[in-house]
DNA sequence: TGTACATCAGTGAACGCGCGTTCACTGATGTAC
DNA sequence: TGTACATCAGTGAACGCGCGTTCACTGATGTAC
């Protein structure tokens, strides 16, 4: 259900994307005027009724695209991992490289994101999908899967959030994302071995600073902000 | 920085937070008319400005409220227990049963909760210092202090956002704040032992039932939700 | 206890700005021949 | 390649409702004697 946009619209489009994102940094959808909006996109204020019906459409907007660029982003830094604690740790890890790149699109995802566990996104489907693969395997014994799931995602939450509040670089966030994986993990009832290998903070930083490091050399743009909405098609509103 | 309030003004004032929190569970603050609010408290719009200088100041009203509402259910439920390891868990089972009892009331919670660590309530530092006796004791051996407080804080967060999104009831909500306590327990590096004790579902659900069953007796009137704010005094603000 | 007065809180009409939405027009982009 | 026309998206002035805020008045509560 989606058009390839005109050039043109594609670009206006962005132009108003990317100005929510600055502005939903500051206050909910609610506080914030089209007029003030329209204005930050550089665009006349006819424009935002011809790509959304309403405010509420474009926060909408705003959050989807928001969302499954954090999706893709976890996606592609877990690849073609196939050992299930590697990818499940893996996605903790690429979540706070995301925060560390991205703390604005990261603060709006929290506040537009209502239910943290009902939602049925591919990015809980993929994580269950692991946990379960983990479990299986022997790999873990959580008291349930059904409990196990928002545990950890609970977990990726307050690590995000904590980096993201203070600020820290990437530097601190090491240590930070290596406690609480082994917070996490041994709560799972993961192999003290195990937990040792994946939480070890030299490689953690490492792995850290080779996520954020390549998002930065591919990235054409200066801003990556600014670009990051200009990708593609977007779904019909 | 409390004055005593009148009686009529106490009912007003109690009338439009206890409005403010029916409304602020559908939509946050700025979705919110004065005109919607004063209907629905049965005051004249006038009055709104005898009580609260401005929307935002009502809104930090009703947070404050609301904070300080979980704040004294868990000091009392803790009681005059002084093992740190049954302080840490009876917070939690505290903080469901509060979930359980006013489920409104924790989600207005979380809208206008803004961020989750950095702030210094009352109810984090004292989670701090339990946390900080469970270490001191050896009874846990988490990684860092400054990891497990977020850790912990984020355990409990995960599972009231879970019984209250899904709307579960007592019996359902025990076996899942066993799950948590296992998870979370475990994480911290609490011996086997020590959380087969804490983490019993018989006892758990008794617990449970006892904190949502002694305070529906307690509570005279019969719509809790309506006289939650007309206990005593409220900052001059 | 009763009366007169002061204060305090409630009331709702009135105001007017802000902001969401519309629309007639313009210019740009694309297409047919 | 050039010209004529159609479509598509941008523009910003205009509109008018909604909503935050004010205020003069009323009635209730409290106090003095």
């Amino acid at each position: 259900l989606t058009v390839p946009l005109s050039p043109r619209a594609a670009r206006t489009r962005a132009a108003l994307l990317s100005a929510g994102l600055d502005l939903l940094v500051e206050r909910p959808v609610d506080g914030i005027a089209i007029d003030e909006l329209v204005a930050t996109a550089g665009v006349a204020k006819g424009s935002f009724f011809n790509h959304f019906i309403d405010k509420q459409g474009f926060a909408d907007a705003v959050g989807h695209a928001v969302r499954s660029e954090i999706e893709t982003w976890i996606a592609r830094a877990n690849g073609s991992e196939t050992r299930p604690l590697a990818r499940l740790a893996g996605g903790m890890v690429a979540a706070v490289a995301f925060a560390l790149l991205n703390p604005r699109q990261t603060i709006v995802l929290a506040r537009t994101a209502r239910g943290m566990t009902l939602e049925d996104h591919p990015l809980n489907r993929q994580l269950r999908d692991d946990m379960q693969a983990v479990i299986e395997a022997g790999l873990a014994q959580p008291p349930s899967l059904a409990g196990a799931v928002p545990f950890w995602l609970g977990c990726c939450n307050t690590i995000v959030a904590n980096i993201v509040e203070r600020g820290v670089g990437t530097e601190q966030a090491g240590p930070m994302l290596a406690d609480m994986l082994i917070l996490a993990l041994r709560g799972l009832g993961v192999e003290s071995a195990e937990i040792a290998a994946i939480a070890d903070p030299n490689l953690l930083q490492r792995r850290l600073a080779q996520l954020v490091g390549q998002a930065g050399t591919e990235a054409v743009a200066q801003d990556g902000a600014t670009c990051l909405f200009e990708d593609d098609a977007f779904p019909d509103g």
